[in-house]
DNA sequence: ACCTGAACACCGTTCAAGT
DNA sequence: ACCTGAACACCGTTCAAGT
């Protein structure tokens, strides 16, 4: 809050007769976040209108330091965050994901998305010679248990496939 | 840290004799209940090893509280961890990931574990009178988007089957 | 309507000093 | 070897008082 008011020429106290606390400053600007990135256009394929939806949803992710925080813990009830939560949900039931199940999918693949980013900004963020000392405390064996992501687009487009692919294989089991 | 050594009738500032800081405390905290929690026995089959593997460590993060920020917030390097990862790993290689892409499912599975609890847990401890003013606040159609599942073991185990039936699916593709 | 200073109750952490 | 008191630099938040 102080770091904040600072940047605006404000004192931290005056946050308080514009948010009721962190959290709801956290929600506007998660709202602010979302109202930036560019939902992709109708798409006759859900399936491709999703990927390219959670696609984008990274890269806004990845452009504002410390937006995974604000995004995990802010309250989504803001009109342009419901906006995305109604054409995701609307793609999700189009592309068979039953209603019982809707919100358990989407909340995963939020959360996978959530998650991806905050371990990529992890690793990003650990000084090499920090990454060179885990290395060597490593036995061979761990190395591949452990072995870092050399190129995260790749990978995390990889995580979105096995994720669209089991929710195709679980619709045709029916 | 005040919290902790009061409990052991200490004050806070011995704790740094013990540990070099609280990131340090989340390490041995995340490794004692990792000792605590039952591998099942090895399995023919490794998506039978895998789902109860998942469902253990769900049970153990819902056996104690604030598991999840402390198994997030710590480096994952101790023995009990890595016997973990070892088994995980290799019964997920055994199901026919590939080499390049293990870390990024296991960390996948992980997370969806970790953000499984948390998201049920922030649920679980939401007051009632705060639930209701919400579904008194969205529109019908909305309510669908946002439900709350009313089973989470159930919602739990869709959401592996859903992750597996997506490994299985990529394997069979080549 | 908007901001401030001062305070409150908390953090994690350090370190000289104790036993 | 293990613990402590006192301090440091931080938090988020409140509120009477200013303009």
């Amino acid at each position: 809050m102080r770091a904040i008011a600072k940047e605006l020429n404000i004192k931290a106290a005056s946050l308080y007769w514009h948010f009721s606390g962190k959290l709801d400053l956290y929600g506007a600007i998660a709202e602010y976040l979302c109202s930036r990135y560019e939902m992709p256009e109708e798409s006759d394929d859900p399936k491709d209108y999703l990927i390219a939806s959670y696609r984008a949803y990274r890269t806004m992710l990845l452009s504002t330091r410390d937006s995974v925080p604000v995004l995990e813990n802010s309250i989504p009830y803001t009109p342009r965050r419901m906006e995305i939560i109604r054409a995701i949900s609307k793609a999700l039931l189009k592309m068979g994901v039953k209603e019982q199940t809707l919100t358990t999918i989407a909340n995963l693949l939020n959360n996978y998305v959530l998650s991806f980013v905050a371990d990529e900004c992890r690793f990003k963020n650990t000084p090499p010679d920090k990454l060179h000392e885990i290395d060597k405390m490593l036995c061979p064996q761990d190395k591949l248990f452990l072995s870092i992501p050399s190129d995260f687009d790749e990978q995390f487009i990889y995580g979105l496939q096995v994720l669209f692919a089991g929710l195709e294989a679980l619709k045709n089991r029916e």
